[in-house]
DNA sequence: GTTGGGCAAAGGAAG
DNA sequence: TTTGCCCAAC
């Protein structure tokens, strides 16, 4: 390796530091994922550090695996393949499978999304004789999950609750943890508290990890939070070879308790710490790097940084003021037909960014339409639909009798007439003996007060699960639910289904059987619980796969840590972008401003800004403003398309009446806006299957719909609307 | 025990 | 707009 070549003197510098703590602060686009990748090569490449003693830590699952892809290329397979490398929550996960026992679990307790930690909070807050109206169940999960963030378990949050909510919290925390206990089941944040506690606790397995994991290396430090922070010091204490690398000026994830104060405090923390500073940018353009700089500027909270770059100027960065949301994602699409038609093969080179993930529903809509080839980052993912999470239910109660959350999801679904009621009885009877509810089934005829009817339901139940659970060990992953989706009749319940969703489940359902074929393939001897796992802890930037030529939309939360050539930020509206629910936290301006800072330096040449005048939610329309930021970036980088904002407008005006311009002001306030996909102009003739053949008087807009006024020759005049009537053009 | 209708609510980002 | 929840009727 030439590193002294490949590297400029900083990053050079960083990547042969061997031993003692190092902070790595990188600005955007300083190359710290090289670094990274040839500082680990580095340690293995003199056979000085054996693969195995490196771990090193990732935002996501997919920046591990494109880290160690590129370590391979360096090192190779074998040795590549024995570091860990992964997120926090995938770390934790797998201390925890090897040493559940430990703790009171066994291997194979289940991890609850999102999802299933709302319904068990839900239930908790009944049992604690809370109700909703009292306390959302969203404050209590936020509250119980910052709680467990700073380490407390029920018993000291609740030593530590002052107010009446904190003590509302409290009370249901102590019958929520008590709950994941009973259900063999951790929630996300508990992957990491608990195994905080796993090495806190056992001092023998915190030598051995200690010891294992000599080289430690942490990216994103910035948005790490308390408990993480926690469980890095542990491992670290011993040899302080511990190297992170962050911006503060990225720290965007506080709303899971990231601790900016975790980045800045390091060097108290190791004070024999090295500290590098990457600070020239080799992504953007002059242009873009100044709006980002002129942003983040703004920021009071913050180190101020040099970051410089030599690239040239490039091109001015785009304002789009759009007349509606429909209009921004119509010039969006209208952009990148263009960028398409000048290099077909560079959709992969652009991406659209968005502050909140309903926003990529208009956008979709228009790619959809225009037959522009998209992929879809976050919202709601193929493991998050309804049908999946059911099948994935089965499939945990099969691996983890204990799970009742998953099996009041699925108990009675499809409808097998078993009620609530009966879950109720066999939940208390589960707990009550401390059995799994296999066991409270098996002893169904025991309980007095059910009728036959529901008795026998629950037998036929328990006997498919019982079966399928004896064979899970024995058959393929793929083969085992196959015949469960068999056994309980699941395609034709959707099939029988009349909703307009029913054959897309279907169809997911058949995809999920090849995605487990397919993980099968890839890892040989896979257990239930693997594919659990991973499934679980798997985002859909793990199966994204950069090189499929097609345009990314995707948060900019998510776009954190990527770089591409032409980037759309959507929605630069000072509701979203800082978004509205921010503006009243302390520091929530900050963050959003840290936000756009992320969202701008992912650009590389080429930068879309883009806001709307009025927005549909809820149905109907609501005027917006533009976003605060957009006023700190300077002008001269600046070019101005689509509707003009009302404090230009008033200039125009004035000047206007001053008989200083009088021409285009007045059309430019009166001018319709044109709409791509207008389907017919006025004088078009037209063909409708019932009503006949006619001519177009007029085409009128309604939120995402079109209504033409047609004239029929023989039925007359008839407004329709293209959502549903369908006409041909003649 | 299941189904369908009516009504209220909708909080943002993610492992 | 969509979604989820409660209650009344099969």
């Amino acid at each position: 390796m030439k590193l002294k070549e490949l590297l400029n003197d900083p990053q050079y510098e960083a990547a042969v530091h061997k031993d003692g703590p190092m902070l790595i602060l990188a600005g955007a686009g300083s190359g710290k994922t090289r670094v990274i990748t040839y500082r680990i090569a580095n340690l293995i490449a003199n056979n000085e550090v054996k693969p195995e003693n490196i771990l090193a830590v990732t935002f996501t699952n997919r920046a591990a695996a494109e880290m160690r892809q590129r370590i391979t290329k360096v090192v190779g397979q074998k040795a590549a393949k024995d570091i860990w490398m992964s997120t926090f929550h995938s770390l934790g996960a797998k201390l925890l499978r090897r040493h559940a026992e430990r703790l009171g679990y066994t291997k194979a307790f289940s991890i609850f999304d999102e999802d299933d930690r709302e319904r068990l909070t839900k239930e908790c807050m009944h049992e604690a004789k809370i109700t909703e109206k009292e306390m959302k169940p969203y404050a209590i999960i936020k509250n119980i999950s910052d709680s467990k963030n700073r380490l407390f378990n029920a018993v000291e949050a609740e030593a530590v609750a002052k107010t009446y909510e904190e003590k509302l919290t409290a009370r249901v925390y102590k019958i929520y943890e008590e709950r994941l206990m009973k259900n063999n089941a951790m929630d996300f944040d508990d992957l990491i508290l608990q195994a905080v506690r796993l090495l806190d606790e056992n001092p023998d397995l915190l030598e051995q990890y200690a010891e294992k994991f000599r080289y430690i290396m942490i990216d994103e430090y910035q948005d790490i939070n308390n408990s993480q922070y926690t469980l890095v010091s542990l491992l670290a204490e011993k040899y302080k070879n511990l190297c992170v690398v962050g911006d503060d000026d990225q720290s965007i994830y506080r709303f899971r308790g990231a601790d900016i104060t975790n980045i800045l405090g390091f060097e108290e923390d190791y004070p024999k710490a090295k500290v590098i500073r990457l600070e020239q940018n080799y992504r953007s353009t002059k242009n873009i790097l100044l709006a980002a700089y002129s942003v983040i500027k703004n920021n009071k909270d913050r180190k101020d940084k040099a970051i410089w770059t030599d690239a040239a100027a490039g091109a001015l960065i785009t304002f789009y003021y759009a007349d509606d949301e429909i209009l921004e994602a119509e010039f969006i699409a209208k952009e990148v037909i263009r960028l398409r038609d000048i290099d077909p093969n560079q959709l992969k080179d652009i991406a659209i960014f968005y502050r909140t993930n309903a926003q990529s529903r208009v956008i979709e809509d228009k790619f959809r339409r225009a037959n522009i080839w998209y992929k879809l980052i976050g919202g709601l993912s193929f493991y998050g639909r309804l049908e999946i999470k059911d099948m994935l239910a089965y499939l945990k109660i099969i691996s983890n009798p204990h799970d009742m959350i998953s099996l009041k999801r699925i108990i009675n679904v499809p409808p097998r007439e078993i009620s609530e009621t009966t879950y109720k009885k066999l939940q208390t009877y589960t707990f009550e003996n401390d059995v799994t509810f296999f066991e409270a089934m098996e002893n169904i005829e025991k309980f007095e007060d059910l009728k036959p009817m529901a008795k026998n339901a629950v037998k036929k139940f328990y006997n498919i699960i019982k079966n399928l659970n004896a064979k899970k060990e024995s058959i393929p992953l793929s083969d085992l639910l196959k015949e469960l989706i068999a056994e309980i009749n699941y395609l034709s319940y959707w099939q029988n289904d009349s909703s307009p969703k029913a054959s897309d489940r279907v169809e997911n359902v058949k995809e999920l059987v090849s995605a487990i074929a397919q993980f099968e393939k890839e890892n040989p001897g896979t257990k239930l619980e693997d594919f659990l796992n991973q499934v679980t802890l798997m985002t859909d930037f793990d199966k994204w796969d950069k090189d499929d030529n097609r345009v990314t939309l995707m948060t900019m939360h998510s776009a954190k840590g990527l770089e591409f050539e032409t980037v759309f930020i959507a929605g630069m509206d000072d509701t979203l972008i800082p978004h509205k629910n921010c503006v009243e936290e302390p520091g929530g301006i900050e963050e959003e401003r840290r936000l756009c800072y992320v969202g701008i330096t992912r650009a590389r040449k080429k930068l879309f800004l883009l806001s709307a005048f009025s927005r549909s939610q809820f149905g109907s329309k609501k005027l917006s403003t533009i976003s605060r930021f957009m006023d700190e970036i300077p002008q001269e980088v600046l070019e101005h398309k689509g509707r003009i904002p009302a404090k230009q407008l008033q200039e125009k005006l004035d000047d206007y009446h001053n008989e200083k311009n009088n021409g285009p002001v007045l059309a430019e306030l009166e001018a319709e806006p044109e709409y791509m996909e207008a389907p017919f102009k006025i004088g078009d003739k037209v063909r409708h299957t019932k009503l006949g053949d006619g001519m177009v008087l007029k085409v009128e807009r309604y939120g995402d719909d079109v209504k033409v006024t047609v004239a029929f020759k023989t039925s007359g005049r008839k407004e329709l609307s293209m959502k549903y009537a369908k006409l041909k053009k003649l």
